[in-house]
RNA sequence: GGGCGGAUAGCUCAGUUGGAAGAGCGCUGCCCUUACAAGGCAGAGGUCACAGGUUCGAUCCCUGUUCCGCCUACCA
């Protein structure tokens, strides 16, 4: 239903079929509940007073030979060129005035010239009549401070308000006639030509010529009569379709309009108040602003797809304002109502005419713009205008994502339409996405070339990954560049998790015994806690629409937590059979696993089901499991900052294996120290661990009670560990990342004493800063004279 | 013309009450260590665009400049 209201589906449908498509067959295919709303509410509409039938300048695309609407139309910047064209005064042609145009063409249908009013150069002249070159017509000078810029071209603007925007407007403020010369498919009419005072010989060269071709045509024959002054280069924008870019042309046409103010107000307002909320929020100017200075909204369409529009008009009453066009065999092509005929709204043909009780009727071949409907989806999907079930369950929905690009087209719709036919707004939430753009920034396009494949990349790197990828590249107000490579670092992102759960299902064999978070193992308490950690971060950013911060807590959480540290810690256990700590961690592995698959499914739906289905689980489908909470029994904050101990020491010790071209597989020997006793003690309690992630055997003692040997010496934060030196080895290395670690801290120290002996800091600075930076400096202090201690050993042992 | 956003490691980007500069990819070195070489471990790399200002202190706040995007507009 959805298709059919975006019209995509029928535009495809349409392609397909070509010419012999069946129109009528098409038009009963849209769908029937859709039909009605849409019925519905066009008649509400204009019952209120709120749809009405008027000719009014619009943009026309003389190819789709249809109306659009301001945002169906794409602004392009080209290069055009001024021309300067002279018009003599009526009574006195020895005076002229020179106006500037970027279109000549439409000088024919001038029905004035418009000059500032404070223009001394020219205030003199307004009343008086000008002759139009090229016509037997004199048009009036008026004073019009809107429509000219003193500052610009020559101060003198032609007037076309059949042709032009602003001087349709101007048209009205000074009650000009409007002379329409070209026909619906933009060629020069000789009809319209002749009623426009043109001169004859004019009207035979330019007839049935597209605007184009006339303009050279008009340029030629004003060149030739002296009247061309200049002509100069200008930048300038014009106006294509959306749909096959042909440039668009202002046109005077009936057409139907829904006066759009009053259904704005209530939609402004409901952003105004945050009953509506747009995220992120630097669009809601963009919205305000866009709505506040809104148009009425025209709503006709001449094509043959979407939904008709509910108007009749009695045949004999219309006859005057029905125009049929006919091709060569007399059949007729296209029904145009003019302006002036007399339209029956209704949900269906009235029976008998009430003005000549004639009962022809012929149904306006118009058709509706396609977001005339779509703006509908939020109730007309769930069968308004009746009260069914589902529109009492899912009215108001809670959120729509969409793109920028039709925040007006379609959400700004389904606010105002809403809001009409309904008691509340249809969505509480709108959260605009980034635009995704291909690797150098371009928007991607059909006619570009550069559109990146979906499908294309979703085979390549899978699914999840292409998802995982936007999730995490999603920051607010920030359109995104797509790189292959990103989305190859998430596809091994899916392969870690993937080898993560094959590690954990090897060894799952045998029993399982929970426990309360308390009693389990340091590792298991760990890793509770941070996966506890973890669903915080992620409900919590998913709250607040930051789908980037998610993503990347949940990377981190899962390579650089789970799978770096914990999966290697539980090894012992899970790989000795008589472990005692093998049925509990077994359990915590099932725990954790689950859990995180819960955690991951939103944003990897595929891998997180497929190996949720392997492991021990209950329910029928990951997809429709609870989405995972905190438990606060998880939280282990002891075990937190042992880990963090562990952690520094395993990776000091893994530093210095590799300053020494110690090999991973080799068995070191170190000696372990820290000047904090409590630490101490705690890096004792986590001797198997060390042991097993350094694949060393340590001494955890005071550096005094260190077996006798040679040692390199690394020290970070109060903690110092002495590797054995054996063999031939090279310390070069070693020694030049002590001084240059060394140098670093001086560095810093130098920067800390400097800041806290300046007295004002002292003075200003909040207490904690004071604190921190204090203790910090001390830390340093302590640090830099056990890597002075360790420096000079170390020289004496080169020296050697 | 108006409005909005951006400028941080080679690349793509995080970094909110102002108080030691972060991630991924890429790069360097060592490793096929029984989940994973699409991998592991250890590293190198940044005057946070420029110039001023506020502050004890600025990637962060203010002003201006340059460059790059996007939206919008009738400059005939």
């Amino acid at each position: 239903q959805w298709k059919a209201a975006s019209g995509n589906t029928i535009v495809e449908q349409q392609k397909q079929l070509g010419e012999s498509c069946d129109w009528e067959r098409l038009r009963f295919t849209m769908d029937e509940g859709l039909s009605k709303a849409v019925l519905e509410v066009f008649v509400r509409l204009y019952e209120e007073g709120l749809i009405y039938r008027g000719e009014r300048l619009i943009n026309w695309c003389p190819r789709c030979l249809t109306a659009l609407s301001d945002i169906e139309v794409e602004h392009e910047e080209v290069k055009g060129r001024l021309f300067h064209i002279r018009y003599p005064v009526a009574d006195n042609p020895s005076v002229s005035l020179v106006v500037a145009t970027t279109r000549p063409e439409t000088m024919l249908g001038d029905t004035g010239v418009a000059v500032h009013p404070d223009d001394p150069r020219y205030r003199h002249l307004i009343g008086k009549n000008i002759h139009l070159p090229l016509t037997r017509r004199e048009i009036p000078v008026v004073g019009d401070a809107i429509l000219v810029d003193l500052e610009f071209g020559t101060g003198a603007v032609k007037i076309t308000p059949a042709h032009d925007f602003n001087d349709y407007e101007a048209g009205e403020r000074h009650q000009l006639p409007r002379l329409p010369i070209f026909d619906h498919q933009a060629l020069l009419d000789p009809t319209a030509l002749t009623s426009a005072g043109v001169e004859e010989d004019i009207i035979a060269a330019i007839a049935r010529l597209p605007v184009a071709k006339a303009r050279a045509t008009i340029e030629q024959a004003l060149k030739e009569r002296g009247l061309l002054v200049k002509v100069e280069d200008h930048k300038m924008a014009i106006g294509k379709c959306y749909r096959c870019k042909t440039i668009v042309e202002p046109y005077l046409s009936p057409q139907w309009f829904v006066d759009i103010k009053p259904l704005a107000e209530p939609a402004i307002r409901a952003v105004e108040e945050g009953r509506i909320r747009i995220i992120p929020e630097g669009w809601i100017n963009n919205y305000l602003g866009w709505m506040r200075d809104i148009k009425d909204w025209c709503i006709s369409r001449q094509i043959w797809w979407g939904h008709q529009i509910p108007a009749w008009y009695c045949e004999r009453c219309n006859e005057p304002f029905i125009h049929r066009q006919t091709n060569a065999t007399g059949a007729v092509t296209r029904i145009t109502l003019l302006q002036g005929a007399k339209p029956v709204v209704a949900r269906s043909a009235p029976a008998v005419c009430p003005q000549c009780s004639g009962q022809q009727w012929l149904r306006d071949p118009d058709v509706l713009d396609t977001w005339f409907s779509s703006g509908l989806w939020p109730f007309s999907t769930l069968g308004w205008p009746e009260e069914t079930p589902e529109l009492k369950t899912y009215y108001p929905t809670s959120t729509l994502v969409t793109g920028l690009d039709i925040l007006f087209f379609w959400v700004a719709r389904m606010i105002m339409l809403g809001l009409k036919f309904m008691p509340d707004v249809p969505f509480r939430d709108v959260y605009i996405h980034a635009l995704v753009r291909d690797a150098e920034g371009q928007k991607m396009s059909k006619s570009k070339g550069n559109v990146i494949d979906p499908l294309h990349v979703m085979d390549q790197f899978g699914t999840d990954a292409l998802r995982f990828t936007l999730a995490s590249m999603a920051s607010p107000g920030r359109d995104l560049k797509l790189a292959e490579e990103r989305i190859e670092g998430y596809r091994n992102f899916a392969n870690k998790i993937w080898n993560a759960a094959r590690f954990s299902l090897m060894y799952l064999e045998g029993p399982r015994t929970s426990r309360p978070s308390v009693e389990r193992s340091f590792a298991d308490r760990w890793i509770l806690s941070r996966l506890n950690s973890a669903i915080r971060t992620v409900t919590s950013e998913l709250d607040v629409y930051r789908f980037d911060r998610a993503a990347s807590a949940l990377y981190h959480f899962i390579w650089h937590e789970y799978c770096d540290w914990y999966l290697e810690l539980i090894k012992p256990a899970l790989q000795n059979p008589s472990h005692p700590d093998g049925p509990v961690t077994r359990q915590t592995l099932v725990d954790t696993l689950e859990t995180t698959m819960r955690l991951l499914h939103p944003f990897m739906p595929f891998l997180t089901e497929e190996i949720w289905q392997t492991i021990p689980h209950e329910g029928e489908s990951i997809v429709i499991q609870r989405f995972p909470s905190p438990e606060q029994a998880w939280d282990a904050p002891d075990a937190e900052p042992r880990f963090l101990l562990l952690e520094q020491a395993v990776s000091l010790i893994r530093t210095g294996r590799a300053l020494l071209n110690y090999p991973p597989g080799q068995q070191i020997e170190y000696g372990v120290a820290h000047d904090n006793p409590d630490k101490q003690r705690q890096l004792q309690q986590l001797e198997p661990h060390l042991a097993h992630l350094s694949r060393g055997v340590p001494a955890i003692s005071a550096q005094t009670a260190w077996p006798p040997a040679q040692r390199l010496r690394l020290v970070a934060e109060g903690l110092t560990i002495g590797l054995l030196v054996s063999g031939d080895v090279d310390l070069k290395k070693a020694l030049d990342r002590l001084v240059k670690q060394r140098e670093a801290q001086d560095k810093e120290i130098s920067r800390l004493t400097g800041k806290l002996d300046n007295k004002e800091f002292a003075a200003k600075a909040p207490a904690e800063v004071l604190t921190e930076h204090r203790e910090r400096l001390r830390n340093l202090q302590h640090d830099q004279a056990l890597l002075a201690s360790s420096e000079q050993q170390l020289r004496t042992l080169l020296g050697a």
